[in-house]
DNA sequence: GCATATTTGTCCGTATGTATA
DNA sequence: CTATACATACGGACAAATATG
């Protein structure tokens, strides 16, 4: 058995999640999930606590879990250490193993060409894995999980953009600038340009999730 | 109940951990310390759950959980990614609330005290106290757990320090000074420096460890 | 390499406590 | 205030993996 009952079943729960089967908010029941998915309810918690701690889902004492309600606050607060996480990884960019640096072109490469291809599906994903490889110019696994973890409940506010075409198109190029500073050595400019990049992404969210919740 | 039992629980053992009692590398036998502690087992894997999330645990497949032994390579990433979170609280230093400033100085002001006492064990905590406010600077609630569980794991490896005195004694005024540059504005040296007081804390402690290995 | 003992992984049934309608 | 639904906690059982001799 490579992977445990309770990883295979958090797995499951992660993908309704992201898929949106699980819309934010509703209440994931031991007894119903557990008999759903053939499981006990020992082993169905053992399950929740992996996904709590990817804060996909929240627990109240005595109430139960529920999937993850993200506020604007939330969102706010994901960009901040996103700034805090990219930063450093542009930071350490000069002195960056030659691999890392590539990942960072090839995420660029990856969204032009689903944006060519009219997939904004895919050029979210490849979106994600540019700022992904920023943060993995640190070359720290311990930033590399915090940043899967943030991505992952950032994803969570994604399903409050209406048109994934209008959010992601003017990223692709502003990723290329981005890359290609870092390429030619201007740290300093990469840090500005990537600071004002997260600012104008968390508002075009944050106006989303308002629109939504009128 | 304020608190459930898993949670107490495991604030028992993260005291045990955090005193030595229970040293890095121990087996946490889930019958054993479920007799010990008067809970059943799924209770105290309930609790498990808990300090696996903090990483002062580590639990490996059909083997059980250990108290985590911290590696060279884990001292190495928790100060990559400390210099990532600190950077960023001395970046916002300058548009941070006076309150978030004030901590900062506070720190300072009662690791001078507890020198003067001669209590380094206090000092140790007031120094923790100080980098803890400095990250605490950009106001963000998930850079400040990140930082709390950073700290946590840092302390695995202070049980490896001989002298708290010769760890400790020398940030005092460094402290001191970093607080001083921030209250100055000059916000560029202060981000030097503590890059090159996180590249020599972290050295003592590498020094350290490879002292107690051998 | 094998057989055995130990420990964890998973499941069940039940009793109790807690929040909500 | 009562009823209901649910989570919390317990103990026991067996299967599966691992360690030991």
């Amino acid at each position: 058995m490579a992977l445990s009952t309770a990883q295979r079943v958090a797995a499951v729960l992660r993908d309704r999640i992201e898929a949106g089967g699980l819309p934010p908010g509703t209440q994931l029941s031991e007894e119903a999930l557990g008999r759903d998915l053939g499981i006990s309810r020992n082993t169905l918690r053992e399950a929740f606590r992996l996904l709590i701690h990817e804060s996909l889902v929240v627990h109240r004492l005595n109430r139960g879990v529920f999937v993850r309600v993200l506020e604007p606050a939330d969102v706010v607060d994901i960009y901040r250490v996103r700034s805090a996480l990219e930063s450093a990884g542009v930071r350490a960019a000069a002195t960056a193993p030659p691999a890392l640096r590539a990942a960072v072109r090839e995420a660029v490469g990856e969204a032009a060409r689903a944006a060519a291809d009219g997939d904004w599906q895919e050029v979210g994903s490849a979106d994600l894995r540019f700022h992904r490889a920023l943060a993995g110019l640190s070359g720290s696994p311990r930033i590399d999980t915090a940043m899967d973890r943030l991505l992952a409940e950032l994803r969570l506010a994604f399903h409050a953009m209406p048109s994934p075409r209008r959010f992601h198109e003017p990223f692709v190029s502003r990723n290329r600038v981005l890359a290609e500073l870092l390429d030619g050595g201007e740290h300093e400019r990469a840090e500005a340009e990537l600071t004002t990049y997260l600012d104008d992404a968390r508002t075009l969210i944050l106006d989303a999730m308002r629109e939504v919740a009128s």
